[in-house]
DNA sequence: GATGAATGAGTTTTCATTCAT
DNA sequence: CATGAATGAAAACTCATTCAT
């Protein structure tokens, strides 16, 4: 009749990702939390060592698969092209981030709060993700593929082409007609990023139009 | 000895401004604000009848003053062309985003929540902006200057390099060594967006490479 | 433009004794009573002395008039049989609480609190008005017209009588279909009490059949 | 260490009654109940749903058990004459409320004031019992034995002297110097109902004395 | 492993009142 | 005389967590 410790773990944070996402962490309780997983409160406390336990459970899952599906890309430089290592790695993460898209939209905007456990994630997790990319970018630039454009810049488009799909799908919806967890939003999605890549990163030609004066 | 309404009022915003950035809209008390604001704590529901009417007057104060920096744009459609209309309007949110930095932060973040003040939020105000930008990429494409790419993708890469410096502010800081509120970077980051307007919105000759077979 | 002195205090008085009755005296707040009085909350203060000086001013209003119904009659006792006396007198009574049935229901409620003003109240006013209708009751015995039932049993008969309507209005609704401030209330109501001071006070014969053994 | 949930869940009725009673629903907060129950103000909450819940539970404890007495009685109709009926009836309900004095003087108090609940108790309660006395006063007539009254003023006379000692409980103490919780109480008083019933509602000589021009 | 009763610290909000204007 | 901004105390309630079973 009871479920497995395995089950019932699963099933907290199954309706956790899915609270946190609706309402936010500070927006849930565990009371709601518990219902819906139709288990005791105080198993929360118990496998998790508290709510903040669990919102930490929550961010490793996350940030584990995300930057797996990085690591696994970067490994390919040696066989692949960049920039097609490049696209291959962004598909994988765009496709994590479907899979996991309650989760990814929670994620996205729980580091943007100034709490002790997100600077504790930023400093290990971005740090890591910043040098996976890093190393694509360097790869493309030394093989003459990239344009010389400023690595943090290049960073900060990719970032936010990656994220914004889920930090806002209300405007996806409103606007494309579109949900991140729709079958073929990865493929849709991706021809927007290939464009970006294609016309932007890989255009040789106009790179010095804009940052020859550089400030940057 | 008692401080004006105006100023306690305003004093009340500010001080919530800064904490539901730091901490979340729900990972802020009442009591917090009004200590900060060196108030009681019983103004603000005095003045905004409870803590989530302060959220509302923020939200409204922050779409206000958003949607007037596009709005006022639209009107030179007829006397500048379309492309460089786009780029004062991108510019003029920029700034205001700037000037605002702590507010756009909070405010983006919590529109992605479901709570029924952001649904209402989203069904007036974003459609507005929506229309706005309409306007201005249909004036463009039927002056021939923007490429015909779908509208809906356009809107989506313009509203996520819009928001993602605020968004996404901490991995500005980590990458880019910059902060949305310093003094060059909206220039700085106009750049970007200028580029990508030229070498991807306006570029005409490639504009069949990617969506000629759109299932979009 | 500003109302008078008067005025401000009798609009707050009428405004404090519908809401009492409403939803009693702890149930309302000064505020609710200012908004319906249309002046400010702070007025309540300023002529009542606070909330409690108010309470106090509406009791007063009520037992004043009350004791003045019955003296007025008393002294008809000279002249008048003290029958007659009596129904003149409940009479009085039940016109001055059909005209102010919203104080009068508010009022035999909120005695029924333990607190120091109903003690109080309860202390001079009831003390009066036992010994008005002691010297009623005992002209009437000493007449050979009244029984000689306990005087204290005729007392909480007729004292239940003429506030059980005001007390139990929903049930005079329910069950008559009768309000106590309709036009012919008294009327109606005064045949059921003189009823009973004809079949039962006034009937000497029956008198010891229920008192012989009386252990009272 | 605990007590179990009965022993909670009973302390806080049985302080909550108190109190409502001493001071009334309003003028007495969740803080003094649980300080009295000698329990943590939280299982107010808990068990009751807040402190309207416990005040409804209040309700239908004593309606429950008020109604069981006269339905009780309603069924000894078939081999009872009426009159005993009614008698039995009283007397039962006499002793339900002397038993729960404080539980009844608060409840009658408070169906006074217009709140939501309330009226849900009247639409309920007060129907099935005026139903029941209906049946009883029915078979009276048929049978003979009660003059013909309007079923409304008996009803209304009847209801008077069962609430009023209770509600009016220091008007007793003053004029009867008798408590309703007194062991002979009950007795003592339904001697002065019987009275009234023999007198009054079974005197068939004179019942057209006061009721022929009756406009009721 | 799982429960649910119980808790104390915490929340937001309402209150009657005060006071400078 | 009247106002409305401002206050501190107190209100009811929610919270995450604990613990005996």
């Amino acid at each position: 009749m009871n479920a497995t410790v395995k089950e019932t773990k699963d099933l907290i944070m199954e309706a956790a990702i899915f609270l946190f996402n609706t309402k936010g962490y500070d927006g849930t309780g565990v009371r709601d939390i518990a219902k819906k997983a139709n288990v005791n409160p105080a198993n929360i406390s118990y496998y998790f060592k508290g709510k903040k336990g669990l919102l930490e459970a929550c961010l490793i899952q996350f940030f584990e698969g995300y930057l797996a599906c990085l690591e696994e890309k970067v490994f390919l430089l040696e066989t692949l092209p960049p920039d097609e290592c490049l696209k291959q790695g962004l598909k994988s993460i765009l496709s994590f981030q479907r899979e996991n898209h309650l989760l990814t939209r929670f994620v996205w905007r729980e580091v943007s709060i100034d709490s002790q456990i997100s600077r504790e994630i930023i400093a290990s997790y971005l740090v890591k993700e910043k040098y996976f990319l890093h190393l694509i970018l360097e790869q493309g630039i030394k093989d003459g593929i990239f344009a010389n454009l400023p690595e943090s810049l290049v960073m900060i488009q990719l970032k936010s082409m990656l994220t914004m799909p889920f930090l806002q799908s209300q405007y996806l919806r409103e606007v494309w007609h579109t949900f991140p967890q729709e079958k073929y939003f990865v493929e849709k999605y991706m021809m927007m990023i290939e464009r970006w890549i294609d016309s932007t990163l890989c255009s040789l030609l106009q790179e010095n139009r804009h940052f020859d004066r550089k400030i940057i």
